[in-house]
DNA sequence: TTCCAGGCGTATC
DNA sequence: GATACGCATGGA
């Protein structure tokens, strides 16, 4: 990782990076595509541009970010501590992941918020990715920007009704209810041994073992957190009947975000 | 029209 | 513990 202040820009030069593959790969879904190497989205509610200006040079510009928003942000928003060329490196061992590596080795886990990644999750459940997306533009409509629980406090299922969102208004009042009373505390779930975290999260109604996979892995960046959806049931299916090889051990879910990708894409 | 989507709660055995 | 089914919504 390398960076330059460029006026109000940073411009930061780094491998293992691809903004379609990291941005709009079903990990975070509020990341909207502007031109062929633009998106423009946010974490918790800072907003940022970033282009890929030189995809040979690995050269990207974060618009009107100030050095500081850099450093204690997205540095760690977008995983720029991670050695994506090592983990790489590891997983390449075996021959199925070698290929989904290869396919798109510019994923990367984004460090997302626990409440943010734990509701859109929850909205996620038997739901396609564009619709997911439509339900949490709807929700920040509303607010002005992504809603706390404590925003969320006086939400019913009926009042949520614009959401459109289906049987999943419950879970989130739900969730929202659990959140608010301290019943759940979400810093402290980050910490917990991870089977006492996922049963943790559990207890919201509306949260199972892929939800709570999820807002584990994408917004507690526990990755060794791994969500079985119907995709990644098809490549365990197809590929791992006898489960994951060890070479991905500890990394779980950073080898499950380069599978998902690949069978989905592949036609699976 | 039917099927499916980054699943889960509930009923039933 | 395993399996079957319904669930809101909207695009293919």
């Amino acid at each position: 990782m390398d960076y330059k202040i460029d006026g109000s820009d940073i411009l930061l030069e780094q491998k293992d990076f691809d903004l379609d593959e990291t941005l709009d790969c079903g990990q975070a879904f509020r990341w909207r595509k502007i031109d062929d190497n633009t998106y423009s989205g946010f974490f918790l509610n800072l907003p940022l541009t970033i282009s890929c200006e030189d995809k040979g040079k690995n050269l990207f510009r974060l618009k009107d970010t100030s050095e500081r928003d850099f450093l204690d942000k997205w540095y760690n928003y977008l995983d720029l501590s991670t050695d994506y060329s090592e983990l790489k490196r590891r997983f390449s061992e075996d021959e199925t992941m070698s290929k989904a590596c290869e396919f798109a080795g510019g994923i990367r886990i984004l460090r997302q918020d626990k409440w943010e990644a734990l509701s859109s999750f929850i909205i996620s459940q038997n739901n396609n990715i564009p619709r997911i997306k439509g339900i949490i533009d709807r929700l920040c409509q509303h607010y002005g920007e992504y809603p706390s629980a404590e925003m969320m406090k006086d939400e019913t299922a009926e009042s949520l009704g614009f959401l459109r969102s289906g049987f999943r208004a419950k879970y989130l009042v739900d969730a929202v209810s659990k959140v608010n009373s301290g019943e759940l505390n979400l810093d402290a779930v980050a910490t917990m041994p991870i089977e006492q975290a996922r049963q943790a999260l559990m207890t919201i109604k509306g949260v199972g073992p892929k939800v709570a996979q999820c807002a584990l892995l994408f917004g507690m960046y526990r990755v060794e957190a791994f969500p079985v959806d119907v995709w990644v049931k098809r490549v365990m299916e197809r590929w791992y009947p006898n489960g994951l090889p060890d070479c991905v051990k500890g990394y779980e879910g950073i080898a499950q975000q380069y599978l998902f990708h690949y069978i989905r894409n592949i036609g699976g």
